[in-house]
DNA sequence: TTGTAGGCGTTATCAA
DNA sequence: TTGATAACGCCTACAA
């Protein structure tokens, strides 16, 4: 900015002002800055601006894998808030490692991110509780984090199996068995207990549970022994998108297979056959409400923190009627 | 920082030494400083530092879509080679929109970001000639740029084409249909000239094609012709992801359809009837190696711009015998 | 309308 | 071993 001032003959200031268009410029004093700030390529260090303002206009986004189609779908939605309010979105895979996160979120927190974004990984999070003190604006998205009380945005873990439970009850099936994920992830266990609790109001036991982590082989024999059983267990629901691919993976080429409803939706669930029922949950609106509750925090609102459930959607294809 | 320094009785640079592990700090000083870090929740000022030192330890990513499967794993990579060199990733996409691209180059140069990783939308970026002119390193990824000479990596559009072509004539398929996107895509146009190329090698007339957007109903009109004719199209390649998801509901519950090979993976391709065969890319190679390439240059590298080719592999499942 | 001085939080330089 | 001072590139406050 030196440079631009220099070669346009005036002060340091007057380049400043032409930059962020303030006023009480004279025309031509603004043409030659222009020229020279073009001449020389220039461009305002943001940086530099924000030590000033303190704000970096910055936020982060911390999940377990930015592939993964659920969180890909999470990180979109929250760029494109951020976007909307002039922010730029820092990422991170943690890959499931707390040690990981942690020290992704230290990393972001030393750049002064504005606010953080978080899938919390299983482990507590009073490493955050500082932070959060001290005015962090901090979200959780997925799952809660234990040791820091902050806002949270969940799926209907519950309700969505309930909805899977209730179709399938409709549809006839006197006996659900339920093919979770390792119960270390806390939204296997509330779908787990989701299951309990609806299968409870139809009266019928929730007595056909196994937890994962499932192989194809392992979901194979599991099958085999349940629908040999009295009787017999005609339905399945799948704890998870993982869960609910290994099951038709085990499932490919059986001749007997039970009924099956997924919990999260999938691309081309439609195109299998049979077109595979689902609890769909909502990627795209968790990001965007995580998001949009961030920057209420960032923007000053400073209610206590706020818990947010959002509704999954069942959606009906085939397979629930599905059942040889 | 100068907070710690007065809290530990030292100077604000005994403090840095500390912050830094920099030799000749008695280690009692030392602990003094520690002390006060912890006490005071004292957090190094990453902003501060960089605007001395000019790197920003920050790399920016401009993809199409980021909750798109192919460019969330070139993220996911990118980020991953980020994070191994101690830099922080930015993303945003630039929704195959120019401004918006630009704007989004825009930002995050003003931001000092030291190096960027593009996915270019269609159309000219000689706006960042001057940038690349002045050294910034700059990576194109899946399809080049005009108006820049930069870096750019690329999958073998023709050379997995020609697979496509080879492994259907090898199953005795005389006539076969190409179903492309629509060829204001760079690599819509390439697939297309791949798919002629390799029908050329064989001696066929590649004189079936249809290039995008496409309506699964167009597709299905269009097969309903392309199988009628004589001789009959008994295999179809599809140009990307998009278009053979289109194609695949197209063709569901038609008593007639034509084998069929992808360009592009897919999730599930392999657990729909029957299993789809591909021509996979390699979005996790891509990427990787684009920032690998990125952090060369940054790390001071300059020779000429560099073209790399990643191989395709042709992934052989169900649908190229399927004929019905 | 234009310019000067000071400071944001850090590190480099050089002196004590 | 420690510290004072001047940057880094910008903006705010105030003065001319």
């Amino acid at each position: 900015m030196v440079d631009v001032a220099s070669r346009a003959r005036v002060s340091l200031k007057t380049v400043s002002r032409v930059v962020n268009r303030e006023p009480n410029v004279r025309p031509e004093t603004a043409e030659r800055v222009r020229a020279a700030i073009k001449e020389l390529g220039f461009r305002r260090n943001d940086g530099a601006m924000r030590l000033r303002s303190g704000r970096t206009a910055s936020i982060g986004l911390i999940v377990e894998d930015l592939a993964n189609p659920f969180y890909s779908a999470v990180a979109a939605a929250c760029e494109r808030v951020a976007r909307r309010q002039d922010h730029v979105l820092i990422t991170a895979s943690a890959e499931g490692l707390p040690d990981r996160e942690q020290a992704i979120a230290g990393a972001f927190l030393a750049r002064r991110v504005d606010g953080l974004i978080i899938v919390p990984a299983q482990s507590d999070h009073k490493w955050l509780a500082d932070e959060v003190a001290r005015g962090l604006p901090v979200v959780f998205v997925d799952r809660p984090a234990t040791g820091v009380e902050s806002d949270t945005v969940l799926a209907d873990n519950e309700g969505g199996m309930r909805s899977a439970v209730d179709h399938l009850m409709a549809l006839g099936h006197e006996r659900i068995g339920f093919l979770g994920d390792d119960p270390q992830f806390w939204t296997a266990q509330r779908r787990l207990a989701g299951f309990r609790t609806a299968m409870a109001r139809h009266d019928r036991p929730a007595d056909v549970v196994a937890m994962g982590p499932h192989s194809a082989d392992a979901i194979r024999e599991l099958l085999d022994d349940w629908t040999a059983r009295e009787p017999a267990v005609t339905a399945l629901i799948t704890g998870n998108n993982r869960v609910t691919v290994e099951a038709l993976r085990a499932l490919r080429g059986q001749t007997t297979a039970p009924a099956l409803v997924g919990f999260d939706d999938f691309e081309l669930a439609d195109m299998l056959s049979p077109a595979i029922s689902v609890v769909a949950q909502q990627p795209v609106e968790l990001g965007t409400v995580a998001a949009d509750l961030l920057f209420s925090r960032i923007h000053g609102e400073h209610t206590s923190p706020r818990r947010v459930v959002l509704p999954t959607e069942l959606i009906v294809r085939e397979s629930g009627r599905w059942h040889r």
